[in-house]
DNA sequence: CAAGTTTGTTTACAATTGTAGACAATAAAT
DNA sequence: ATTTATTGTCTACAATTGTAAACAAACTTG
């Protein structure tokens, strides 16, 4: 079961899954560019992570140094999970189907994903 | 643009897509199969829904008839978009492709999802 | 060494969310 | 007419979330 990571959180969670381990002020930094965090608020979201055992730390003198725990794929995979269960009763066709209407899926896209599907099915 | 609407309240919401208009207890009694909610709770939940305006009331008497004042598909729209874009940069291709990979597509969802893009391209 | 800097820990505090209880007004039932 | 049920409104209260400030220990720099 990955434990549940807020939205905040999980901005932090892109970062690491980009590059880890990092101290708490190079993620600070990293997240600069998307959140106008402080950086105590980085270090607070840190130790939730670290709570929550979805961050691990290791003790680099009198620091920390923080790495991700869960893959970024598992965790893609139960949010995804969740979010078509939840709006779209499981079914992923319906998701597409919508995304497909809000025309959300440019001319490329529906190649792309026709290109995939190909593949799955060897 | 459309008011975050919680994940109770989305219940109560995916009740009056279903029927509406809706008397509070008509709600209560549809979510039961759901969530074993009181129906304070329930009553709760439509007001905090009212205020976001994303229910609306209808006098009938000295009760209210509910119903939704967005529509679903606007709703799920909203909720797509932003959820692909926070989880997958904005890109369907990649979503699709990790519901595949994680399994999540049976033969039969691939062989409806390539329908649907032929169709798409008609 | 004294002063500033970095880092973790503790505490804070308002907004949102889940989950109601209490109460008052009205309607229904006996 | 008195009791009971229904309904909306107001209030509550703990957990989670976003966003830090305060503080203390340790490290760096002048």
């Amino acid at each position: 079961m990955v434990e549940r990571i807020s939205e905040a959180e999980h901005e932090i969670m892109e970062v690491l899954w980009t590059q880890s381990p990092l101290t708490a002020t190079e993620v600070a930094d990293r997240v600069a560019d998307q959140k106008d965090w402080s950086l105590q608020t980085v270090k607070t979201l840190l130790s939730r992570l670290t709570t929550k055992a979805v961050v691990g730390t290791e003790r680099d003198g009198r620091r920390f140094l923080y790495s991700p725990l869960v893959e970024r794929d598992s965790y893609l995979a139960s949010m995804s999970r969740n979010f078509v269960d939840r709006l779209f009763g499981g079914k992923v066709t319906p998701l597409v189907a919508h995304l497909a209407e809000a025309d959300e899926l440019s001319a490329d896209d529906i190649r792309e994903i026709e290109e995939l599907l190909r593949e799955l099915k060897r």
